[in-house]
DNA sequence: CATATATGTCAACGAGACTGACGTAAATGC
DNA sequence: GCATTTACGTCAGTCTCGTTGACATATATG
């Protein structure tokens, strides 16, 4: 009753491919924010400033309420990180001169040091695994992960 | 100066095409939490709950020390939901006959009924993204995440 | 001028990660 | 048989980072 023709049900091997995605996206996921995790400790810094520093250094100038609607979180949660992170002179904020009521936000040296210091590592990781899996491979990749967002 | 023969500066492409990685997965993983996120704040529960659901389901008669191992996370902060799910009755822990140290873990009905009202979400999801994407981008989409993990 | 928008901030709260130490039970090695 | 190791649980304290809701200010816009 076990083992025989594997292919006779679908619907198992279905869930069962469905949960392998599952537990690759979650390893993969925590592997690769794992490297910079350790880094950011030494600066005191978490996750979350990671990715103010990634998204502001990845679009300079741009603006409080956009970053909100990239990372869905609180005002409150972002403020916090965020104005460590200008105290600390990592971020830089300059009002907009077309509209006065928003700040653009850009990274300081500081900022932009760590920033590379991060992305390095987990482009790294990428670059080998992109390497090893080859072109087509890579293309899948990104096929899949833009069905996967919203 | 801009704009100027986009391919002569490959290492610049390879930037952007890291970075494009490096965002994909953010927002890939954001949204493929959310959901389940959702549903669990119903319970009381959070994503840590939710990861210990989705290994026991997934390995019945798995030790605290392997889920330890797979969650990455220390032996307090695993201790803090499971001892909730055992007390909830949605998790079981049993003595092992051969090692009588080890607990084993199981999901009860509740655990069970929580598991794959996720789980579902979760496969729905990644089941569409791979229809859309096919077969061979499916290949590369898994291919790519077995070497982004450690 | 009224309303809407962008931002910041205060207070309070909760989840979930951490460290370090300690205790118990059981298995294992010598 | 005893020392050591392993598996598990727990206590106490800390920190990050998410939440809600209310309120304030400056600026833009109809």
């Amino acid at each position: 009753m076990v083992q025989h023709q594997p292919r006779a049900n679908p619907l198992f091997l279905r869930d069962e491919e469905l949960r392998q995605a599952i537990e690759l996206l979650f390893y993969a996921y925590r592997d690769f924010t794992g490297e910079p995790d350790a880094i950011l400790t030494k600066y005191g810094f978490g996750r979350a400033h990671h990715r103010v520093i990634y998204f502001v250094g990845r679009n300079p100038g741009i603006t409080v309420s956009q970053l909100l609607r990239i990372l869905k979180i609180t005002k409150q949660s972002l403020s916090r990180v965020l104005s460590q992170l200008v105290r600390e002179e990592f971020v830089a904020q300059r009002t907009d001169s077309d509209d006065r009521r928003r700040r653009m936000l850009y990274l300081m040296p500081k900022g932009e040091e760590l920033e590379r210091l991060l992305t390095e590592r987990q482009s790294r990781r990428i670059a080998r695994a992109y390497r090893e899996a080859g072109a087509e491979a890579v293309e899948g990749f990104r096929t899949v992960l833009r069905g996967i967002i919203n």
